[in-house]
Formats: C-alpha cells, structure tokens, sequence
DNA sequence: CACTTTGTTTCCAC
DNA sequence: TGTGGAAACAAAGT
C-alpha cells in the first residue's frame, strides 16, 4: 500500500529508466481512473511529450512533462508501475508506452488514479508539511497538533497537515514514540511531541532504505516487493505480541482504520 | 456473505 | 468557519 516510503522508492527505480524518454501512446482501459478527462481525452493531451523529470509529494508521484503539465499518478493501496517485463496482463488498467520501454498500471482493485496537473500549486494546497523535508520540526509538529483534540493516529493521517504518512507508517510511529494512538493531539507533551517528531522520520526513512513494505500490494516498479514489513513492530501484525515486552498487540478501530498497537508499550493515560 | 483493506470525499452535528 | 466523527466509495480477496 503505498505511502511515502513506497512511493519514494518508485520514484527512485523509475527514474533512471523514463526520464528523458517521449511518451508514444498511452492506453486506459478503465476510464475512471483518469476522471474527469475522458481516456480519449487524456490520451491527447500526453502522446508525443517528453518525461522531463519524477518527483515525489505526499504519497503522490508526479511525472513533469515537456508541455509544462505533470501527469499526477496517485497508486492507492493497490496500485503498481510495473516496468516491461515484470507484469503480468492481470489487472492492468491502463499502459504508459516511451520510446524504449512500457510501464503497465496493474491495480487488481481499480482505485489508483491519474490525472493532469498545470502545475505544482494544484497539488501543494491539499498537502501539508513533507515530513522528511528540514523545515518539519518538533516545533512545528507541536503547533500542528496543540489545537487538534483527534486522536494522535487520525492526525498523522490527515494529508493537510502531513504529507505522506499513511496507516501503516503511522502505527509505527507511535509504537516507537511510545504513544496511545487515541491520545488527543493536544494531549502530548512537548517530550512526547519531541519522540513523535523522530519516530516519524526514523519509520519513513528506515522504509525508504527498505524500499517500501509489501504487506498486501506493493511491487517495485521491476516485479521485485520491498522488505520495510520485516521490520514492522505492530503494524498489521494481528496476533503477534510486542516485540519489547511480548504483551500481546491489540487492534482497534481509529477513524475507521485498523489500529495496532501494544497495551503496555503505549499507554492510553 | 460478511468483513477487511486505504485514502479521500461527503455529509452531519456542534 | 473549523472541527470531529461517521459513512460512503472504489473492488476484490478471504
């Protein structure tokens, strides 16, 4: 499912295999993908631009074109780019054609997106800080969170505030910072706050070096899956206990996701 | 067949 | 207006 981490190392692989390349055609078989612009439509606008460069914000990958648009790709929970070679025909939804290589969108629950974007502002007004980035500091973090009264973990989750952290990484942070995911925000002390800051840049830079976690739906764009779950402490790890002090973990329900966490590690106080 | 999965949007209450 | 929470939605695997 990919978050930052994941998205990062696409970003990476991709790179060095499609920057400079002209798009020849490109093909979608499921239009709603590329709402609102119908694939006809899309495809038009695309065919015959070069990839000037890839980059990355929030959890979104952003393929700056020779025209001046960027080709925003959005892969959510299930979606991969898959290079030449390391797909199957399987639930690809849509086919990216350069001038020496093909990347296949093979997204089995259809719910990643693409879309046309004029610029980088588009994007920027929906995201908030970049959590990697040195302007994301404990401080920062603090005034974040001083005047939210939401649980810890449904913050992390909100894109507004920071870009990039997802259900998975967020679990992970609070299980290293030692905090009860439904903590109001505004409960943390500056220590904790100070904790947290830390723990969100050690799980997403230590996923990065992972190149991503592949617990459900996650293949790099050669075929290959990422090993950042293998370091997981909580997340997803239904019936397992904690790795610190083998209290078995519990799964609740924050905002409507699954929450994993340890009872004793991350009291609720 | 109910349930899970994630990110986003929409709707409602305060 | 901002905030919090719930529900809906996308689709398929278990």
């Amino acid at each position: 499912m990919p978050e930052l981490p994941e998205v990062e190392t696409i970003k990476n692989e991709l790179t060095p295999r499609i920057v400079g390349r002209r798009i020849t055609d490109i093909e979608v078989f499921w239009e709603k993908m590329v709402r609102p612009l119908t694939a006809g439509e899309f495809r038009i606008r695309i065919v015959g631009q070069e990839v000037t460069g890839i980059s990355r914000r929030g959890k979104y990958l952003r393929l700056h074109l020779s025209g001046g648009e960027m080709l925003v790709v959005h892969l959510r929970m299930s979606g991969s780019l898959l290079l030449d070679g390391a797909s199957d025909n399987k639930y690809v939804n849509a086919i990216i054609r350069f001038d020496g290589t093909t990347i296949y969108f093979r997204d089995p629950r259809k719910f990643g997106v693409m879309w046309l974007a004029k610029d980088e502002a588009e994007l920027d007004k929906k995201l908030g800080q970049e959590p990697l980035e040195k302007d994301f500091t404990p401080r920062l973090l603090a005034d974040i969170l001083r005047k939210r009264a939401a649980p810890i973990k449904a913050l992390l989750l909100e894109q507004d505030l920071i870009a990039g952290v997802g259900n998975m990484y967020a679990d992970e942070a609070l299980f290293l910072a030692g905090i009860h995911p439904r903590r109001p925000g505004s409960s943390l002390t500056d220590a904790e706050i100070k904790r947290l800051h830390k723990a969100i840049q050690t799980v997403l830079r230590a996923g990065i070096a992972n190149k991503g976690a592949s617990i459900v739906n996650y293949y790099r764009p050669d075929g290959d899956v990422g090993s950042a779950h293998h370091e997981f402490k909580v997340a997803h790890r239904r019936g397992e206990t904690c790795p610190k002090c083998g209290t078995p973990l519990v799964r609740i329900t924050v905002r409507g996701r699954g929450t994993y966490f340890c009872p004793k590690c991350q009291l609720a106080a």
